[in-house]
DNA sequence: ACAGAAGATTTCGATATCGAAATATTAGCA
DNA sequence: TGCTAATATTTCGATATCGAAATCTTCTGT
């Protein structure tokens, strides 16, 4: 029989503690497990609540790299800001202009070049999961105080200010 | 033509402006973008590492679901852990088992369960991985001295507390 | 003991994604 | 100019994933 389901606090500790018999430093995989299962709850809620607006992740972070841009990218730059391969982009954008939701443009100066943008219909969609997730975001914050949540931001923007430096 | 490409650090910046200028709570954005840059980043970076080895994100998250465990895993227990449907978790261990990653075992009790469970291989591979990943993310952490870590990991670790009592 | 509900896994048809090749355009340069 | 290389998108065949249905087993209540 399965025992009873453990708290996330409890599958992190264990995480934690098998990644640093496998070889892991602690310090680093505390940080590291801790921002992965973080997300991933958040994914399971985003799909949810996306799911009832009958967009899949994958569409949604289309929507999301158009609106973050806040200018028309092509196809294979979405490709590459949505982790996907630039052949899977021509499907996805089929489909979400077939329901209006962004807007194909070829360039008049670079023929093999098309630009994609939100429509308006997409800019009220991005709108409106943006303030339903806000909740559950804000939720999941909420036992942090104000100065804490401003630590925690700062300490991440270090690391966030890194990114682009390593492997290059 | 398509203008060069912004640090990861701008690329944060507007990101929270947007999703502040849609409704979204500033120090709450703050931290949820931050969190979710850093995952991408590093899933693209697990993502070489693993086909290296020949191994796919998916399967990889089965691995270290079974590793972390520490104990077998049934195909349904392992489809919630890694989000996919269980109907998608048989192909996938189909393809483990044939490596010779991981083994089934009938259940004797249960005659519908079967356990999974990693080879012998498996956690050699497992073991690999991590030791290849532990690098880049150390890397990432550079920043950060040994308290800024520490506290990272403890507001971290506040947040993951919580995230059982939520949407329950 | 037995009928029906509940559970676990797999099968099946439809769809999404991938990598490679095809197509079309532009850029570099002899 | 004209030829080759590079770039952007799409098409194509193979594979992975999904949700629903099928299959088999166990549990529940009478």
């Amino acid at each position: 029989m399965p025992r009873r389901t453990p708290s996330a606090a409890e599958l992190h500790r264990r995480a934690v503690a098998t990644y640093v018999a496998a070889g892991g430093e602690e310090s680093v995989q505390r940080v590291i497990t801790a921002v992965q299962s973080l997300t991933k709850k958040l994914d399971q809620w985003y799909a949810r609540q996306l799911a009832d607006l009958d967009v899949t992740a994958g569409e949604w972070a289309v929507v999301t790299s158009l609106a973050k841009a806040a200018e028309a990218l092509t196809p294979s730059q979405l490709a590459d800001l949505t982790n996907v391969a630039p052949s899977s982009m021509t499907h996805r954008l089929d489909k979400l202009a077939d329901r209006g939701l962004i807007e194909r443009t070829p360039d008049a100066e670079n023929r093999t070049r098309t630009y994609i943008s939100l429509t308006h219909e997409g800019w009220e969609l991005f709108s409106l999961a943006i303030r339903g997730s806000d909740v559950v975001e804000t939720d999941v914050l909420q036992d942090l105080g104000d100065d804490e949540r401003g630590e925690l931001a700062r300490l991440l923007e270090v690391v966030i200010a890194r990114l682009d430096d390593i492997d290059a």
